[in-house]
RNA sequence: GGAGAGGUGGCAGAGUGGUUGAACGCGCUGGUCUCGAAAACCAGUAUACAGCUCGUCUGUAUCGGGGGUUCGAAUCCCCCCCUCUCCGCCA
């Protein structure tokens, strides 16, 4: 497996028409054609989101490409017309040169060879401009693929995640967030890396034997609380929510990668399986592509949105609410020294993920942000985890959001350390929901037909997309393990969890 | 991993060099008929991009993808990708 970076400049970017989630090959990006009527606003979005982009060299670029465009289509136009015009003749001459006598033979030759090199100029200057074309649209889709969907105005702009703004704050009866752990529950807390260690219910050890920094195996009672909280998140999904559950991959190919908005710019974050020789479409002796290179996926989002890549969906199929449960890769790069001890950031866990794809209205896409954030509130409130909403700053966004609200869960055994060289407890940061427009949907080519079923009724239009963390384990143990331990060391087992447990209510 | 078959419009399925963006059928939409529905009949029914005299306009591209041959390619040649069947292996 290679971790560095790759890259492969072979995946065609170009602007092309579906073709079917077996040949897809386009990825329409962000509208070109918005971005030429109002520039600035991309301008401002890309200062906004602290991400560099050369939105004046990618005017300039679309213009020369229109230009070459329209010229060529011209030659091209007037190719086709001599070609249908003198194709009849081309036939009639070369069936008469057969019967003709070796004089009007040689006339007749030359009246067709006139014919035929009819349009030699016209193909040598196609031939010309594709060139030119060929030199200028690599570098057009580089940067419209980094593009970032400008965020809505509505959001606070800001550098960082300390200018996040906080929205909301929930805690149980039982347990006052702006009170210490001890005059909560009279004793000092441990951390949740001493309390998996007292307990036995991680090997951190052996898990780094195998695999290295930021590897663990969860053991015993551990992995069964792992296994309850995610199935509980499942079901509340399910059962409650109405979402439908999807297993999908998390081995994609890079078209799924890029397509969703995770490349070009978190290329570095993703492992990457080199299954194939690919050689670059562009390799001057190449004839193209061999074979596909693999990734594995950060998040189910993923595989749960590039299930209909490539579709035109019927407008009545929408809103689609699907929900995964798949194990998630992240190679952290960049987090280096950072979180190393315990479960809370590690290379390898598992994700309860929510998506939903509906109508392009950004009235119901608003709805369907808060509606996902209550059901991930819900969960957290049926658990009695502290937990807060944060409204995220502009540059804190990723590439692809609009809109983002963090949710965080209160940890004990997190934040700075008191008189005795123990943790106060901090907010730490276990779901993200995402308001994404059809920034997605027109990467992965996912659209509906307004008006009902049927084919050739009706615009086709871009979906929009939203997707929201319902779960995600082990670093969902931190607060579970930290809130609710006890003064003799051992874990109550939240209520909520205690089907999933064997009807056990302790651990230890 | 070995062998074979095949990829054409929403679906099914013709087409092997020249008004083929693509027959026939199904589906879908509109209309006729009907009190209404069904049936029957008639008509229509892909996508993307570009251009301007912005129109139910013009042009270009698309028959898995890329490249080639040709005045002209769904059709011929090369490479790649994918799907299916059989055998082997396997959770």
């Amino acid at each position: 497996m290679a971790l560095g970076p790759c890259v492969r400049p072979s995946i065609r970017a170009s602007i092309r028409p579906c073709r079917g989630p077996t040949s897809y090959t386009g990825f329409p990006m962000i509208d070109l054609k918005h971005l030429r009527e109002q520039p600035q606003r991309y301008k401002d979005g890309c200062a906004k989101k602290r991400i560099n982009a050369d939105i004046d060299r990618l005017l300039q670029l679309d213009e020369q490409r229109r230009a070459l465009l329209t010229a060529m289509e011209a030659r091209r136009a007037e190719q086709n017309r001599i070609a249908k015009e003198s194709g009849p003749l081309i036939g009639k001459l070369a069936g008469a040169i057969k019967k003709a006598s070796p004089e009007e033979a040689a006339k007749l030759q030359a009246e067709l060879d006139e014919l035929k090199s009819r349009p030699a100029a016209l193909k040598a200057q196609i031939t010309e401009m594709e060139g030119q074309l060929a030199a200028v649209e690599p570098e057009l889709n580089a940067i419209l693929l980094q593009v970032p969907l400008p965020p809505d105005d509505d959001v606070p702009v800001g550098s960082s995640s300390d200018d996040n703004k906080e929205l909301k704050r929930w805690n149980p009866a039982w347990f006052d967030v702006s009170k210490s752990f001890e005059a909560n529950k009279g004793f000092k807390p441990k951390t949740h890396i001493e309390l998996v260690r007292d307990l036995g219910l991680a090997d951190f050890e052996r898990g780094v034997k195998m695999a290295g920094t930021r590897s663990y195996v969860l053991t015993g009672d551990g992995m069964r609380l792992h296994q309850a909280v995610l199935r509980y998140a499942m079901d509340h999904m399910i059962d409650r929510q109405g979402f439908k559950p999807m297993s999908v991959p998390v081995l994609v190919r890079e078209e799924a990668m890029v397509g969703t908005g995770f490349f070009p710019a978190g290329r570095e974050q993703a492992y990457h399986i080199a299954e194939s020789q690919r050689i670059a479409a562009d390799d001057p002796s190449g004839s193209g592509a061999k074979g596909y290179d693999l990734f594995l996926t950060g998040t189910g989002e993923v595989g749960l949105m590039g299930l209909h890549q490539g579709e035109i969906l019927d407008e009545a199929s929408l809103p689609r609410c699907y929900v995964t449960v798949s194990t998630c890769f992240r190679r952290e790069a960049g987090a280096a020294g950072k979180d190393t001890a315990g479960l809370y950031r590690i290379h390898q866990f598992d994700k309860v993920e929510q998506v939903v794809i509906c109508r392009a209205d950004e009235a119901e896409s608003r709805a369907w942000h808060q509606k996902m954030i209550g059901y991930v509130e819900a969960i957290l409130q049926g658990l009695e985890i502290p937990y807060r909403l944060l409204q995220c700053c502009t540059g804190d966004l990723g590439p692809k959001n609009a809109d983002m609200v963090d949710i965080e869960s209160w940890m004990p055994g997190r934040g700075e350390l008191d008189g005795d060289g123990r943790p106060r407890g901090a907010y730490g940061e276990t779901h993200s929901a995402s308001r994404l427009y059809d920034f997605q949907c027109r990467r992965l080519n996912m659209r509906y037909r307004a008006g009902g079923e049927g084919a050739g009724k009706g615009e086709t239009t871009f979906c929009h997309s939203l997707n929201n963390t319902v779960l995600a384990s082990p670093r969902f143990l931190v607060p579970l393990l930290e809130m609710y331990q006890n003064a003799d060391g051992s874990v109550t087992i939240p209520a909520a969890l205690r089907p999933y447990m064997g009807g056990k209510d302790r651990i230890g």
